[in-house]
RNA sequence: GGCGGUAUAGCCAAGUGGUAAGGCAGAGGUCUGCAAAACCUUCAUCGUCGGUUCGAAUCCGAUUACCGCCUCCA
């Protein structure tokens, strides 16, 4: 049964989904401005994994996740760049789908772009206006927040202590157009020469919030199943897009809100953000690192808790993503000589270590759990792979179940040794030199593979060779 | 000021009342012509102080340090 942490009532529940195959989720996207660090990484990895672990269980999961590809920083980068918004947004959504691509993210059912839905969100605007909710002031719309009785639910916020400025990100223009501190924009008049569109308030913009209200409403539906992002969308970006939503629909917005933690940096443990300046973009670490071992990283901490990023941790996940491919490999290696036939005491435990791994992933995704159970069904597979009598049944019992399990993180393991003549050659040779005890030949050949990043391995079943990455 | 998070071995990290999972690194061993890979053994009393309890990393109170959000952020 499964479980997840829900922001709104900050307790595990029983995950229930409105319809009982289908799960719709709609995770907060990037602005679109520059490449994606590996803060915004964790937050796709991390519902990519959620996602993948609830096919896993069998449901069909429409995940819809935006970009946000008009702001104010859209337009400033534009500018410096000399470039227009369309253009640099549509360069890295590019960056943005090829990166994520590299990390094994799957595609979205849907990415809408804010800038494709404005015709909704001018209508859900009126709308809100309608009904009281918002009011214009000099071209711009405000969301009237005390309006909202439910204010400050999500991120446990008292209206009456939230301290204006306390972000020092107040603009003095707009707090004197607020009828009170805390509204917040919905759509923003533009500035000359500014990118724009018509609306009933004169030329504008949508404000950050209501895109992904509309969005969300549009393509999943009044009421979603889940609604995630980062920690830092709790509030006011998540508070604001459900006081939007369900003053317009007076319906619950989403059941149950997920949010990852930080990735952090340094000795102090500070938050890798855009803003601070103190990010490694994916693009950049994936010259040097495997995307995999990247993706693997992220895996190694709950999805809710922070994680350092550090390059020691980084080579600790490489290790131990090695020691999966290389129990892989040796066990897809003893196939050729692996008997018709099953092992049921083998099998019995395989499906224990299952059961055990779905338990660990229904507690809220975990896993850190969850993995160490597949390191528990690799060691049986070395044991089983080291025997002298194998049975085929058993062995693609094992890999599937490796694989499967492995995939939930976004990790496809396949065996290291492909056919290759050449290499072959050179083996038997070798193996010709090792009966008649010709060891310096032996050796010699060994020596000669591994400078081509070839290692030899001798097992009671014949000689095994791998690539060294 | 309000709200929230984190603190477990050299490192990463599970564990919300029953006597510290797992991985990396380290040490020792088995296997091997030598290796490699693998396997086996070994390696902590849980930030600090106090309390509750037969029993606490886990509950309560206090305290320290660090991080985050409070309308730019994943």
């Amino acid at each position: 049964m499964l479980k997840v942490f829900n922001t709104l009532t900050r307790q595990k529940e029983i995950f229930k989904s409105i319809n009982p195959n289908v799960v719709n989720m709609y995770v907060c996207g990037p602005t679109v401005y520059n490449y994606i660090h590996i803060g915004n990484a964790r937050s796709a990895i991390a519902f990519d994994t959620i996602r993948r672990y609830l096919e896993y269980k069998g449901y069909k999961v429409n995940y819809v996740s935006n970009f946000t590809d008009v702001d104010d920083k859209l337009i400033k980068a534009a500018n410096e760049q000399h470039t227009t918004v369309p253009e640099l947004a549509d360069r890295y959504i590019a960056a943005f789908k090829e990166d994520t691509a590299a990390i094994n993210i799957e595609p979205a059912t849907k990415n809408p772009r804010a800038t494709e839905n404005i015709p909704e969100i001018i209508e859900f605007v009126k709308a809100l206006i309608e009904k009281g909710f918002a009011y214009e002031a000099d071209g711009d719309v405000y969301f009237r927040a005390r309006k909202f009785k439910h204010y400050g639910q999500l991120s446990d916020q008292n209206v009456d202590e939230l301290e204006v400025g306390a972000s020092e990100h107040t603009d003095e223009a707009e707090l004197e157009k607020k009828e009170d501190p805390i509204d917040f924009a919905l759509w923003k008049s533009a500035k000359p020469d500014e990118i724009s569109w018509e609306s009933p308030w004169g030329a504008g913009r949508p404000g950050w919030h209501i895109e992904c209200s509309v969005m969300s409403t549009k393509y999943l539906g009044d009421t979603i199943d889940i609604h995630g992002g980062g920690q830092d969308l709790e509030f006011p970006h998540h508070e604001n897009e459900i006081a939007q939503s369900e003053s317009k629909t007076g319906k619950k917005f989403a059941n149950y809100w997920l949010h990852n933690g930080f990735v952090t940096v340094g000795d102090d443990n500070q938050k890798m953000s855009k803003s601070l300046g103190n990010f490694v973009t994916v693009h950049d670490i994936i010259k040097k690192t495997p995307p995999e071992v990247l993706r693997f990283f992220m895996a190694t901490t709950q999805y809710r808790r922070p994680i350092q990023y550090t390059q020691d941790n980084l080579d600790d996940a490489a290790n131990n993503l090695k020691h999966l491919q290389t129990a892989f490999s040796n066990l897809t290696y003893r196939l050729k000589d692996a008997e018709d036939g099953n092992d049921p005491k083998i099998e019995q435990e395989i499906r224990q270590i299952q059961s055990e791994y779905i338990d660990a992933m229904d507690d809220d995704f975990n896993a850190q759990n969850g993995i160490s159970e597949v390191y528990e069904l690799a060691k049986l597979g070395n044991i089983y792979a080291e025997r002298g009598l194998v049975e085929k049944g058993t062995i693609e019992f094992i890999l599937s179940e490796l694989q499967q399990m492995v995939l939930v993180f976004g990790i496809q393991l396949q065996s290291t040794q492909l056919e290759d003549d050449g290499i072959q050659t050179l083996i038997d040779e070798r193996l010709e030199a090792r009966k008649n005890r010709d060891f310096a030949r032996s050796d010699e050949i060994r020596e000669q593979l591994k400078a081509q990043g070839v290692i030899l391995e001798d097992t009671p079943q014949g000689t095994r060779w791998r690539r060294e990455e």
